[in-house]
DNA sequence: GATGAATGAGGTTTCATTCAT
DNA sequence: TATGAATGAAACCTCATTCAT
């Protein structure tokens, strides 16, 4: 359809002014602007702001919850699961910057089916990473640390990114996700 | 001292308005109601909503700083150092979960003089961090992990606390210290 | 041009107010009032009230200044054309009475950009008059007036109408331009 | 009286801040920063800002009538008078420069009592202008230019003053009321 | 599909003023 | 006399949104 194409476009814009403002700075007409149309133009492409940032939303947590999927079946090793795990979220985040920094930074923005709506994925996504990491810790005796401590570590250490990473200093998705990869399975004093 | 003591109040409602509504979408309307002021009132402490802001985002972040150069002093082991590091900041994130939100989650919202003022605090607290990280890992003959990858990957790992921080579910910060500095040190897989 | 010509008519309204009120008294809200419009709609015309005020003194100003352009080619001899300068400017003033307070009284409160060219225009103006000024005084062998006091005292003679100039004591302007040519050119005394 | 002195202080300051920055944009907060007062310490000196205005412009007035009426015991002849008339108004204008803006510029800000208070004053000053003038142009057998326009017109070329005065331009108020009389009196051809 | 024009609601901030002390 | 603290009113301006065209 030409209109979910022409929308789509739009959603790319309007996540990078989401991303340079925030949310709530960012005005319609900012995002007017940067898609070069005209502000009452946008609203035939979407019903509201909220809508926009649902969207938006729903769009890249939709993509990255199948691409972990699809990558999860080449393997059943829990340990192998979970670098593909990480690797995968990691190569979407720095892939897709702008809207995974949206995803992270703007969810308290989305009340009610909006909110919900991303809510559910969110806890698909989580549950899956909480699938490996269970199977991990149930196969090495249990550790010392909780499930949920752990999985919600790792996606602290990881959404965190959008603070921080630096391309040239930081490299690629790769780099990061071995990097991580061994400091969150071995920790820091590996050697 | 009078009015400072006011002034610590009203920093204490307005960081709580932050925390629930973030700091864009609270209004100085909201704060007047939570502080029982009238909206012109407020004005008599602060000279604009980013100074208020500005303010307890540096009181908050000064005492954390101020807090972690004390407990530090009690050793000089690199790994008990990190212990009492990590240990440091779950407890005064948890103990103030209100700042510390809006603290992690408000920084970019600074423009200027306020800005730079934060990350500069922001820079002595990472280098406080990073020294220690340096040290373990020289002293383990280098890891595959880089300091920065390693110090950003814990707070992020500790800032994201405040999207999922339960006590009921996740204990207290102590119980925290100790799961996250298991996980950051010797890594998920650790028996 | 549609947009133009609805700016042309705000403008009109903005200037009345200014005239009753003064610029910093009026209200933008008083201008919508007057303009029949809503206080944000106004702003689809025009950026702040500074703006206003801006635009208002541009196009009162241009015009006269274009007028006594086209007016001074009639003529050579510079006592006719002081004459023409001084009638020309009583006509103006008198037939935008409204626009021509506006620009004498509230030139301070532009600041910037809007100041210097408005100043600009100013300038101009001051310079066409005391072009002709200074011919005269040098075809009579010079004389104890100096130029600038000789054009500034005839700007204020005139400028100063808008605090007391009642049509039904005063006649046209062409009756006060009169007088006040000879007032200027062969003093009170003269008879 | 220790209290009359104290606001004699206070009105000048008040009349440098309006000059600054016209009555309507000043505020009482850039008078007590000028005079170094509280803000609430002003009010025991005037009950409003616009008393203040008004007793800034009847002390202004007062003294510019008493300075005018005994110079003019001097002498009888019309002439010599109108010469005083105008070397006694532009002595006091630039010796108060400051609270002669604020008389010219902010006559309209008041109303009620206060208004018609300086009206009455005005009046008075201007019928000594008035009287002098139909003297002058009655021995002269009457002129082309009407009393009226002939003593506004005057009191425009002194009044507007305010907005052009430079001293390093244009001398002492002596110099200047020399030749504001022979502009007045002969005109601006005279030889 | 797209837009120019418009608006109600609400934002932050400033103001003149007051009053207990 | 003087002030610290407070307030209601109102200022300018921006926003998301709509609707006739």
């Amino acid at each position: 359809m030409k209109k979910d194409e022409r929308l789509g476009q739009i959603l790319k814009h309007a996540a990078q002014v989401f991303y340079d403002k925030g949310y709530d700075r960012a005005s319609i007409r900012d995002i007017a602007r940067q898609a070069d149309m005209s502000l009452a133009g946008l609203y035939y492409y979407f019903r509201s702001k909220e809508e926009l940032l649902f969207l938006i939303q729903k769009h890249v947590f939709t993509e990255l919850l199948d691409a972990v999927r699809g990558e999860l079946e080449s393997t059943t090793d829990p340990v192998g699961q979970l670098e593909i795990f990480i690797r995968n979220h990691l190569r979407y985040f720095i892939g897709n910057l702008v809207e995974m920094k949206v995803l992270s930074h703007e969810f308290e923005c989305l009340k009610g089916d909006y909110h919900d709506s991303i809510a559910g994925l969110r806890r698909d996504y989580y549950e899956v990473a909480e699938g490996i990491v269970a199977k991990i810790t149930e196969a090495g005796g249990g550790t010392e640390v909780k499930p949920r401590v752990a999985v919600l570590g790792m996606f602290g250490m990881m959404n965190w990114l959008y603070t921080w990473y630096r391309p040239e200093l930081d490299g690629t998705a790769d780099d990061l996700a071995a990097q991580m990869s061994v400091l969150y399975q071995k920790g820091l004093a590996a050697g």
